[in-house]
DNA sequence: CCGTATCCTAAAAGATACTG
DNA sequence: CAGTATCTTTTAGGATACGG
């Protein structure tokens, strides 16, 4: 509904989009795909580095999100090793890359806010 | 998980964030937020003006959205009036203004994106 | 080490009807 | 005009156990 005009919306893929945010939404909502690629900015993390970053994801969610962000081109997946204990990088690709001011903006706002109104806390 | 050191974490009003996404995505986040608040960013609008701003949008889903986003500080509500036919108001304060840069940067995104990779259609 | 498979709950959202 | 009230569906997310 950003757009000029009222009845008009964007078609990605088949997915139809009425604004802007929709669309953005659409590849960084939910509570965890944000936070992912946020960490993922300075290079490539194992699946148990991931793990250990983020210690509140469970593996079922972690491995949800990594599959999508695969999907939606933002991530690469890269496997090493025939059997396991397997090795396997993520690295942003350059799509993914394109995300990163626009999370750092949404991150920044929110440390902004904590600063200001909230208090630093110790958690398990 | 943004933060410095493993296990520290922001409270704010007796909820615990572990990021600054969190924090902002608490705010902005769900399909309607964003949308509401981008469209209040050049002034007051009624609730019916946001309902014919924003067609795919349900009565209820607009109240609770506004009801939200009140309690949250980022808009204000007017009324005007004793009886029916009301006259409601809403409009961005301080606070909902600070967070208008974010969205646009959502929103730069997305249309971006929607530029690219996507095609411009009709809708109802 | 890097995941899947099930099962489950809770939250978000939608459809529809109604009201001061 | 500006909402509520119900009911239903959909989606996200979590707990736990297991597997190549």
């Amino acid at each position: 509904m950003i757009l000029e005009g009222k009845h008009k919306a964007y078609k990605i893929n088949d997915r139809v989009y009425h604004c802007g945010t929709d669309i953005t939404m659409s590849y960084i909502g939910g509570k965890w795909k944000c936070v992912v690629l946020w960490y993922l900015r300075h290079g490539t993390l194992r699946f148990s580095e991931l793990k250990r970053l983020i210690p509140d994801i469970t593996e079922k969610m972690l491995s949800i999100q990594l599959k999508s962000l695969q999907e939606d081109g933002l991530i690469t997946r890269l496997s090493f090793g025939k059997r396991a204990p397997f090795r396997v990088q993520y690295e942003l690709t350059d799509f993914g890359l394109s995300l990163i001011p626009v999370i750092e903006v949404i991150t920044n706002w929110g440390i902004e806010l904590g600063n200001n109104k909230g208090e630093i806390i110790e958690v398990l």
